[in-house]
DNA sequence: GTGTAGTTAAACCATATGGTTTAACCGTAA
DNA sequence: TTACGGTTAAACCATATGGTTTAACTACAC
């Protein structure tokens, strides 16, 4: 049944190291700026074996961002699978969101230039991960914890859509803007668990605070 | 004096158009992406005139980027510089920063490029206009004004660099993954003057109930 | 040994790229 | 008229780019 492969990925070990080397090459440069002879050193191998694991740019492209992709989101979403308790769910969400970017700063990169140019990709990893799949979807899981918390009044009906964004625009901006931020405040350092901690605290308590409840009763 | 000259720019009226066109296409392929050729095309003029006027690629790059950045974000502190009544300066921060993102789109999409190689033209810009100028810088105040609604008992005490973050985060977010989200949300559509009005307000009600002194002495 | 998949070096190809140079043209100011 | 800056078309240059082809070599399977 020919060599040795490798089953993980459906690529032989070197069809694994040039995706690692694509990987490396592709996050410093992104597509455009990337170069086919540079991913090619970068796994030590020649252009003609790169070409012979991978017809095209776009392809090797396409298949590395998607293996990225999926691989982060599967891990997020299986993660943070809401149990029903809406207190619980923001604090997981927010901390295994955090300590995924903080663990897999790669990601934030990818999906940086993935953007820039239009992110046709990762709209379509993305979208099947979060309406896909089985059992319940993720969103509608998610949805529905926030409806009923609302509906038993523990907090203040909020859309559950918008506290989604709000959570992951929190989460997310100090990984996204960590070029330009570290240089214009310095002590901000997405690489420093002190931070990362304390930024997990201040958004847990503006978000909790801010849907939750209030004891008692409101006033005008 | 020499020909017509336009003061506004330091260009002349063909400089201006160049670095229009330079706008469009870097904007549309990012720095590796672009083609002098193509910049040249848009601008309707060709390759000999275009290095007439700027040297290098580089060159137009960091100043197309250097007019985009410091027009907006001048634009933008001037219309938050606070009042010293935090309510107001939450609710004008929301407000002006997601008007002026969805009236000028492009400036996400040039962060995006920029961060995705580093971000050292932005990293300038930015931290010139947040922390230089006349007066108190704009950080400063803010700064200020978080920690006198401390202070006072208005708000809990919350660290002003988080809250910034915060509401940077939840603003831009929307804008930044409108590529990815359209495609997974249908509904999410930052040109729609309906969606960003909701976004506002939740935004806003989050952060205020999140920050906010509660009314009647705190419980366990 | 023969065949086959993986691998290499090297030449090759068409095209693109950033950038320069040259010669000429045009309108206006001196 | 002359001089000059803005402008053009076109050729030119060195190098890079994505991708292909060829011939040969290696190790392992049969």
């Amino acid at each position: 049944m020919g060599p040795v492969i490798e089953k993980e990925t459906g690529h032989g070990a070197t069809g694994d190291r040039i995706l690692d080397a694509a990987r490396v090459v592709f996050l410093e440069k992104g597509k455009a700026g990337a170069r086919m002879h540079g991913i090619a050193a970068q796994a030590g191998i020649n252009k003609a074996l790169l070409h012979y694991y991978f017809r095209s740019k776009e392809d090797l492209y396409r298949e590395v961002l998607t293996k990225e992709l999926t691989v982060f989101f599967r891990g997020l979403i299986e993660s943070i699978r809401p149990s029903g308790d809406i207190e619980a769910l923001v604090r997981d969400f927010i901390d295994n969101y955090i300590d995924r970017l903080s663990r897999n700063p790669q990601v934030v990169r990818f999906l940086t230039w993935e953007v820039g140019s239009g992110g046709p990709v990762a709209r379509n990893v993305i979208g099947g991960i979060v309406h896909g799949g089985e059992g319940v979807p993720i969103y509608r899981a998610f949805s529905n914890t926030v409806g009923d918390a609302a509906r038993s009044g523990r907090i203040r009906p909020v859309d559950p859509q918008h506290l989604l964004f709000s959570l992951i625009g929190m989460c997310i901006y100090v990984f996204l803007a960590a070029p330009i931020l570290s240089g214009v405040f310095p002590g901000v350092d997405t690489s420093d668990k002190t931070f990362l901690e304390k930024r997990k605290r201040e958004i847990f308590d503006l978000v909790w605070y801010g849907i939750r409840a209030e004891k008692g009763g409101n006033d005008g």
